[in-house]
DNA sequence: TTGATTGTTACCGG
DNA sequence: TCCGGTAACAATCA
């Protein structure tokens, strides 16, 4: 479910129907007691993402750290409260709405330290505005990992995942295989500009929309990416190959994104 | 019932 | 020390 689109998209809801409350916590599945009753009754302050971590900030300098991991889901609604549906963990209740979150990968109380100690290892964010992408580069330009793996790892930059990996790669025409260091400024440049463009659609439409003027009202999912788990490019008409980076699927069209590309 | 999945981390060996 | 590979974990849905 979550790329950081999903999670940035969280983070605005939240802070407008939680933020400066005093909030109710509880954990339907007792799985989370222990951090609910010590949230419960206390004032959220604000609620922010980094990459797809998403942060609630608590009176006191701690803060209740969701990760969605690849299953996590955040399911809203108005009160009155109905019952928990599946794996809740966590359900936040505030004056107006409350906010379920099912099967995430991390759900935790981080005190002030631990948080700083969690931003440190995240990369820069591409939706973040305070983002500082010189640091992405930085670590591009040393490494000779592929770039497929580079901007999906998010110590490098944080909040491309899997379906935007292949769809920003294969509209900038850059083969996932190429080297980081072959990588060159203005193509970074292109990529990062292309990510944030992408996820900010994202975060507008609550979904991965990869193909210009593609809507969520008129096309059905497959027809909103471009060769995420296609056959065909849809450029060139040429066979898509299907190959794994870091064991999670990859797309590219070797005749729109050459390897030998001389990147800039 | 089985399998696949928009993710991360710990651990191990080269 | 730094890679890349593997397993483990999470829950849901077709």
């Amino acid at each position: 479910m979550p790329e950081g689109h999903t999670i940035h998209r969280a983070a605005l809801d939240h802070n407008s129907i939680l933020a400066a409350q005093k909030l109710v916590v509880s954990s339907p599945q007792g799985r989370f007691t222990e951090g609910a009753a010590r949230l419960t009754g206390r004032t959220c302050a604000n609620i922010e993402a980094f990459g797809k971590h998403l942060i609630y900030h608590f009176d006191h300098g701690e803060a209740l750290h969701i990760h969605l991991g690849l299953f996590g889901k955040i399911r809203k609604q108005k009160l009155p409260a109905t019952e928990p549906r599946g794996a809740v963990r966590v359900r936040l209740v505030g004056n107006t709405h409350l906010i379920d979150i099912n099967g995430p990968n991390i759900c935790e109380i981080l005190a002030e330290d631990e948080f700083l100690n969690l931003v440190s290892r995240i990369g820069p964010d591409v939706l973040r505005s305070d983002a500082k992408p010189n640091l992405a580069f930085e670590k591009i330009k040393k490494s000779k990992a592929p770039i497929g793996r580079l901007i999906m790892d998010q110590t490098v930059m944080a909040g491309i995942g899997n379906i935007y990996r292949s769809e920003i790669l294969w509209r900038q025409a850059v083969h996932p295989e190429i080297p980081g260091n072959r990588i060159g400024r203005q193509t970074f440049n292109r990529i990062w500009e292309d990510a944030r463009a992408l996820l900010t659609i994202g975060v507008k439409h609550n979904a991965i929309i990869t193909v210009k003027g593609a809507r969520t009202s008129s096309h059905r999912y497959r027809e909103r990416v471009n060769i995420f788990a296609k056959e065909v490019c849809p450029r060139c008409k040429g066979e898509i190959r299907r190959f794994e980076i870091n064991g999670r699927r990859a797309f590219v069209c070797e005749i729109c994104q050459p390897l030998n590309s001389k990147t800039k």
